[in-house]
DNA sequence: TAGTCTGTTAGACA
DNA sequence: CTGTCTAACAGACT
């Protein structure tokens, strides 16, 4: 599951279950996952009518009626599916809404987390604070500004400071769709790159939300798990344009997958 | 089996 | 500043 999409591909889902209610009943099912506020602090807030989802890079909250927020973020592993019953495998936390079932946030790993946030909390939230733009909103002097020259940019752009949202499976597939090798340096980047870059993050990430809200539709849910990308997890695969073999190499601490005949090293 | 891999992020360290 | 490693954690894969 991608980063930034499956963030906003959850947050259409869970606006459309919840919109409009409360919930009528939750259940906190492992208190670990709480990191900020108390469990009757967290029923309360989510016992009041439901404003807005929102989604800022890869947090996802929801607005409730009286001013308190609730925070999810998935890290690795978690999501918010809808259930019939309150405990699935993994539940984290659940809450009934009457016209639609049990909301649950999964998380097999328990590396995300949910927080409770009092009114006026979320305007001082930090990692809102410091995150760049969204990938649709960004432009190329700001992109360039925010990414130093000796800089790989990978890990520039998994730096939620300089870009929002983007994750280790999108800069696979970005790379290969620009043709850039997996360790270029911003500083090697052309104009014309830094262009085909901007142009096409937003590109990317709508493409892979029409696919997941699409299949979403298609298989009401939990995925059958087929690999929808063109080269991560194919290490070994022809490359879709060039035939030639998909490698994995490591890259700012996690796998990059890349065709080394259309994607060559700048000084090759 | 045991070891290795994994979509994130913050923080320690060289 | 930069990259690398680790820790959170637990399951799937080789």
């Amino acid at each position: 599951m991608p980063e930034l999409a499956e963030v906003e591909v959850a947050r259409r889902n869970v606006a459309g279950w919840w919109e409009g209610e409360a919930a009528a009943e939750v259940r906190l099912l492992d208190a670990k996952v709480l990191k900020k506020g108390s469990a009757r602090e967290l029923e309360e807030a989510m016992l009041r009518p439901l404003v807005a989802m929102r989604r800022r890079g890869k947090y996802l909250w929801a607005e409730l009626e009286g001013g308190h927020a609730v925070m999810f973020h998935f890290r690795m592993t978690g999501k918010i599916t809808c259930e019939t019953t309150p405990q699935p495998r993994f539940a984290r936390l659940a809450w009934r809404v009457d016209k639609t079932g049990w909301l649950t946030f999964k998380d097999s790993r328990r590396l995300g987390h949910v927080e409770v946030l009092a009114p006026g909390e979320l305007e001082r939230y930090d990692a809102l604070l410091r995150m760049g733009k969204e990938p649709h909103d960004i432009t190329v002097d700001e992109l360039r500004e925010a990414a130093s020259d000796r800089r790989q940019l990978k890990s520039a752009l998994l730096d939620q400071g300089v870009v929002a949202g983007v994750g280790n499976i999108a800069i696979s597939e970005l790379f290969w769709r620009l043709q850039l090798p997996p360790e270029v340096r911003c500083g090697e980047l052309s104009q014309a790159q830094w262009e085909a870059l901007v142009e096409e993050m937003p590109r990317y990430f709508d493409e892979i939300i029409a696919r997941s809200m699409a299949d979403e539709i298609a298989y009401m849910n939990e995925a059958g798990g087929e690999n929808i990308f063109e080269v991560y997890g194919r290490k070994g695969e022809a490359c879709p344009r060039c035939e030639e073999a998909i490698e994995r190499v490591k890259v700012a601490g996690r796998s990059t997958y890349f065709c080394p005949a259309c994607q060559p090293p700048v000084n090759a």
